[in-house]
DNA sequence: CGTACCTTTGATAAGACTCAAGACTGGTGG
DNA sequence: CCACCAGTCTTGAGTCTTATCAAAGGTACG
């Protein structure tokens, strides 16, 4: 599936608009919790948002990173299936879900929309897939920041990690030591510098695509 | 989002039958390829398909295996982003992507479906997420066969994986070896049987799930 | 019966995880 | 302005798991 990015009629924005509430969300903060029954899906307009499930030894599993454009608050039988956590400060539309199925099942241009949406975040959920499948730990660190420069996008290759290690370290899914470590590998073997505490850049691009493309060091 | 399993009303149903084509297609057959204009999408009746990419290594990265009622072909800007591939012999309803863009651009109950099934593929990409962020291989291989045991049910408890050692290494992202490995552990164990060269049985499932769940032996 | 492929086993080395301690940061209050 | 504190990040040493290479055992098919 896909699909144009066909935006959404004027008619079927503006009845969204009338049901959709814009809210400002403060960092860390629960938008929805798995289990509890859905009432709003959100579409973010800005900041950094996490999916997750918590795992029985208490540990975070880390299903996606979400960023402006993208909708989040998937439920499966009227609960939601991951617990939604913003990371930085957040604006989103929330809609309830009701009004927007009732809407939906009657505008194909909003239904539409919602599957464009659903389809880009798909693709989001792949690169993830993407992400983990690399064991060795420098690809990983390598493909992340490659992640988040297409993601994220920021002047003059500067790649911005709005985050700490730890929630990083859950996203990759590797232990924050290892993280540290293979950062200051990285910026040693001059592939990447570190310009600022978040902020990196590639030195040596040649390199750094091997990394994402399955090299060793 | 998500969703009632809402069905297509009889008229979006019977408008998606006169454009799509139902074929037999054999095992290991490509149906689409990554790269290529994306003219059909289908949707899997019976069988088994694998979704991947080609690494620059020429190995092969598996993002989902995909069975009846899946939909498969997804692409961007008009693209296919990932290849397909039949593993057993699949019937799958093939639909012509300009036809089913103009019908659903104009039938809500068509775009709805497809939304419904979109976020069902959503829900598969993220039990695979799940799958890989176990690193530890016998919680990997438990992982699968719970999958397995989940999403192709078969009698009397038995799980039936019905694809060789080599496709089943691409899809968990282990090498061959540790596959074989750790199945000949589990099974020392006394966590599994193995009724049949395809086909296991979990024997303790408290030990199985512990390992589902992220334990260690 | 032989051959080709798939699966299993073995030995080795590389890499990642764990635990533990040390450095650094940013923010607070004296 | 400085000292302190809590949290975050980095480094170190040792253990364990897994990847890799190589070869033997099995199986299916001609």
């Amino acid at each position: 599936v896909q699909f144009p990015r066909a935006a959404l009629s004027d008619r079927g924005r503006a009845r969204l608009a009338l049901i959709s509430t814009r809210l400002r969300i403060g960092p860390h903060t629960i938008l929805y919790a798995r289990h509890d029954p859905a009432r709003y899906i959100y579409n973010i307009v800005d900041g950094m948002v996490r999916s997750y499930r918590e795992r029985p030894d208490g540990r975070r599993q880390v299903l996606g990173f979400l960023f402006g454009g993208d909708l989040c608050g998937l439920a499966s039988r009227g609960r939601y299936v991951n617990t939604g956590e913003t990371l930085t400060p957040v604006t989103v539309f929330r809609i309830p879900l009701e009004q927007l199925a009732a809407l939906a099942a009657g505008d194909a241009s909003v239904s539409w929309g919602l599957l464009c949406k659903v389809t880009q975040t798909l693709r989001e959920a792949q690169r993830h897939t993407l992400l983990l499948s690399r064991s060795y730990a420098p690809g990983r660190m390598a493909m992340f920041l490659h992640m988040m420069e297409q993601t994220y996008p920021s002047p003059r290759g500067r790649i911005v990690v709005p985050i700490g290690l730890a929630d990083l370290a859950e996203f990759v899914e590797l232990p924050p030591e290892t993280i540290a470590r293979t950062l200051v590998e990285l910026e040693r073997r001059g592939v990447v510098a570190r310009e600022d505490r978040r902020a990196y850049r590639v030195k040596n691009r040649r390199v750094f695509e091997t990394l994402v493309a399955g090299g060793h060091l």
